[in-house]
DNA sequence: ACCGGGCTAAACACTA
DNA sequence: GTAGTGTTTAGCCCGG
């Protein structure tokens, strides 16, 4: 077909400045994304449009206490607990910093004035003053000298009120607003910052201690960090220069953040799990626990707000109208992928866009649940799911109750699940039955009925290696959904290397290391990333009943037959899936949802 | 630049 | 002969 009809020809255009991905929308709509991402002007972004603009590297305008100031947005997201006095002073000029520290010293005055005075008396005991008290010496004294003591009190007692202030984390300060210049307006968000910049006046305490939590064994403790330091001066020095605020230091707090919100919600768990044991034993627990909740992280949970959270519960999150068919974006947790960032921005040239790059292959995510979740919207909008063919037609042999799927049965499944496929039949037709033959996981048998084809897992599992178990692209998708859209790549796989591995690796004392990130399991695109793991030892496999498999199957080429050899069950033939898939372990498939799907 | 994965298109063979 | 099915190849794009 040399010629195809104007209104599915299409193609992607090369030239893709944003470096967007192709899997994303096809505009003949016109871009519906765009005006959203203007941020219009209700005074209310979305996650999403916030990190479109850390992508354009835009600044914000940021109001301190009264003071605006424009800061990139990647520091403007960032909590407030990471901007040191130093970096503090590199956000604000000189007379902007000048009327902050005017404001804090207005606002401890007001609050010294309601406090009692700190002093020393001539007998070198300390006392306490009440603001009368300092009123009757002045009278009866020297106020000459009086108001200079009181003076280097206030400042005594400001300094001390700061110290404490460092020390219980940092203070609460009124609702701040940022200003997001878009589309030659400002729309305001408005967000807790707390009172970072008490941190100017002085160099923290805990430098000066001779401790510091980052510091120990000679060594900085800094995730992925490991420099060896003499002292707490050369640490001091170290730390300024080599974790000073720049994306890379930024990211990793947040990821430190995440890991221990990680490590609480493990806790919860396993204090639930314990309380439960307990409970079973007739134990009395010794005091009952709360379960933990993620503490600390506002503001992390704020700025990393789901996007979940931007649309109504239990609806499918249409990034625009049904008429426009472009990539959905992703509604798992905390995740926001970049490729979903960019669905505007493409257009397409083709009456079936490429699927390629599906995010279930590169953003390991299972195919069943997007779909559980989405089922609507890919029932009734034209857009096109994110999944490669071969995961589709995958997840459709694995749902049906034999596991099992004639060529039509699989062409049906499509069509009924997907809007989008009820158009081009010939094209994605084609491409299924080229998926089929192509990829060595799916073995066709012939039944009585004729021929149905099947999954083998294994062999699924070795097209697709675990190699990206902890890998960049991972921590990347992470990053995505940690709201570090505005990273490079260098600090992101700078991630990989230091902190995330934290995130999964069992031994909470082992050091962040390269090795440990392959101790991660993430689940794979689809329907069974649990089951996957087991399957790979060949204990494990989807039903099939014997019965089905009396005729001869087709078994494809194998190059690869040395390694097959080597696993414990064969699984190149579909006879092997006649292992009845024990019910327990039936669950361990995440949620194959046929029921979720219907 | 190279490579692998994924998608589309198309040619070809086989069968009902 | 036709339609459906299955296989194979080629070319392209994209990301690593």
């Amino acid at each position: 077909m040399m010629v195809e009809s104007a209104s599915e020809t299409i193609r992607t255009t090369p030239s893709n400045q944003n470096g967007v991905s192709s899997l994303s929308s096809q505009s003949d709509g016109g871009g519906g994304r765009e005006g959203g991402s203007n941020g219009d002007t209700n005074g209310e972004i979305s996650p999403v449009d916030l990190l479109h603009l850390q992508q354009q590297q835009v600044c914000v305008c940021v109001c301190i206490c009264g003071t605006y100031v424009d800061v990139p947005v990647s520091m403007a997201m960032m909590s407030p607990q990471m901007i040191t006095p130093q970096q503090m002073q590199q956000i604000l000029s000189p007379p902007q910093l000048q009327a902050l520290l005017q404001q804090q010293q207005a606002l401890m005055l007001q609050q010294v004035k309601h406090t009692p005075i700190l002093t020393h008396t001539h007998t070198h005991t300390r006392a306490l003053w009440t603001q009368s008290q300092a009123d009757k010496f002045r009278c009866i004294g020297s106020k000459q000298l009086a108001f200079q003591q009181q003076l280097i009190q206030m400042q005594q007692l400001q300094q001390q009120h700061i110290l404490n202030l460092q020390r219980q984390g940092l203070v609460p300060l009124q609702p701040t607003h940022i200003y997001i210049k878009a589309s030659e307006k400002y729309v305001c968000i408005t967000i807790s910052l707390l009172l970072f910049c008490v941190c100017l006046c002085l160099p923290s305490h805990e430098e000066h201690a001779g401790s510091h939590p980052l510091y120990g064994h000679g060594e900085c403790k800094w995730p992925g960090c490991e420099a060896l330091c003499e002292d707490m001066g050369q640490f001091i020095k170290h730390l300024n220069n080599e974790h000073a605020l720049d994306d890379r230091s930024t990211a990793q707090c947040r990821v430190q953040m995440q890991v221990v919100q990680q490590l609480e919600i493990q806790l919860a768990k396993e204090s639930e799990r314990l309380q439960a044991m307990m409970t079973h034993l007739h134990m009395r627990p010794s005091e009952p626990k709360p379960y933990n909740q993620p503490l600390n992280l506002a503001s992390s949970g704020s700025l990393l707000k789901r996007d979940s959270d931007a649309y109504p519960e239990g609806l499918p999150h249409p990034p625009t109208s049904a008429a426009t068919p472009i990539t959905p974006l992703r509604q798992g947790p905390s995740v926001i992928s970049s490729s979903s960032l960019h669905t505007h921005s493409h257009s397409h040239t083709h009456a079936v866009g490429p699927i390629r790059r599906r995010n279930s292959d590169k953003y390991c995510t299972p195919i069943a649940s997007e779909l559980a979740q989405n089922c609507e919207f890919y029932k009734n909008a034209d857009v096109r799911p994110p999944f490669t063919y071969a995961s589709l037609i995958r997840h459709a042999i694995l749902e049906s109750p034999d596991r099992q799927l004639t060529l039509n049965e699989i062409y049906n499944w499509f069509t009924r699940k997907f809007a989008y496929f009820r158009r081009n039949t010939a094209t994605w037709k084609n491409a299924v039955r080229h998926n089929l033959s192509l990829h060595k996981c799916f073995v066709r048998v012939e039944n009585v009925k004729g021929a149905v084809w099947t999954v083998d897992e294994v062999e699924y599992q070795k097209r697709r290696p675990p190699k990206m178990t902890g890998s960049p692209t991972l921590v990347k998708n992470m990053i995505s959904g940690l709201g570090f859209g505005s990273l490079n790549a260098s600090y992101q796989a700078a991630l990989a290397e230091s902190s995330l591995s934290l995130l999964n690796s069992p031994p909470l004392v082992t050091p962040p290391s390269a090795a440990s990130l392959n101790m991660l399991h993430v689940g794979h695109d689809d329907v069974s990333s649990t089951v996957e793991q087991v399957n790979s030892n060949g204990s494990c496999s989807p039903t099939l009943s014997p019965q089905q498999y009396s005729h001869p199957v087709h078994v494809k080429e194998e190059p690869t037959e040395v390694e097959e050899d080597s696993r414990p069950v064969s699984l190149l033939a579909g006879v092997t899936h006649s292992l009845p898939l024990p019910s327990d372990e039936r669950d361990l498939e995440e949620d194959l949802p046929t029921e979720e799907l219907e």
